[in-house]
DNA sequence: CTAAATGCAAACCATTTGCAACGGA
DNA sequence: TCCGTTGCAAATGGTTTGCATTTAG
């Protein structure tokens, strides 16, 4: 947590941003989140530490958080664009129910290896991807089974 | 493409919808596009062709194509919602470049054969998927490496 | 006939921006 | 002090909806 600390002051100092006690407050309160959190979420954890931050701050925040890589947006079908960071926290893809919106995480070895080598085949330096498997949950598959029968 | 119509056409008949011209029209437009066209796009594409149709009607045949699966839609970082269509088109996956938007097709059957064991895994039944591996192209990395020195 | 479909304009809603007051450096 | 930052309110912009009219079945 200190080392993300660091290396987004460091990011404020070199683009000439000044470090503030809501930039603070809202980085700590995104790293301690598990998982895809809204701009909405972040506000209402945020929010509950300290009352006196904006909705706005947060959306800029996040932006200088994507951008010195600590955050990583993904934009959802409901709308809402989520974030995510790395820290205290591996590397997953995931299968996505499309029917009750289930997520399910899941590492394979094979992908990750099987990625890096197409990435230099095309001297393409990676910094991060996305997988995502769409498709019937098992739960959702009785639930029609039910249905049709 | 007559079988998409047709899977189309039996689509509308089993919902109780209605075969219209417009439909049909942007049916037949999407099929001929290649990639990931937004709804602006293809309105721009079907109004060439037909200008009596909507902006709306785009969105509501747009809706219709993902239900019965003709359509794929993505969100994208730039806001707009993107559909794309497998006909004619094998499945590819992408490696984007975060600095130039520079999209690079690839495939890979070792990675399709994991992901479907990894669903069978989860008793999940996957109808579709996005691969998505960001980072650096080769000219932009070039192009850094230039205003470095 | 009649229920669905269409096109327009207005509404929606997550996100962004303008601006006056505020606060690091 | 100076310039970036903040929070509010208003604006933005892609997408959706209400409604009167048109049209497929």
């Amino acid at each position: 947590m200190e080392k993300e600390k660091e290396l987004f002051f460091e990011h404020l100092k070199t683009e000439g941003f000044k470090r503030t006690t809501q930039r603070e407050k809202i980085l700590e309160v995104f790293l301690r989140t598990e998982g895809h959190s809204s701009a909405e979420d972040l506000y209402a954890l945020v929010k509950a530490e300290d009352p006196t931050v904006g909705f706005t701050t947060i959306y800029r925040t996040l932006k200088l958080l994507t951008e010195c890589g600590l955050a990583r947006q993904e934009k959802f079908a409901d709308g809402y664009t989520r974030y995510e960071h790395s820290y205290n926290h591996q590397h997953h893809d995931h299968l996505i129910c499309t029917q009750c919106g289930t997520l399910i995480e899941f590492y394979s070895e094979v992908i990750e290896n099987k990625q890096d080598e197409i990435a230099r085949k095309f001297k393409f330096q990676p910094t991060h991807h996305s997988l995502r498997i769409f498709g019937i949950c098992d739960q959702c598959q009785a639930k029609r089974q039910a249905v049709a029968s």
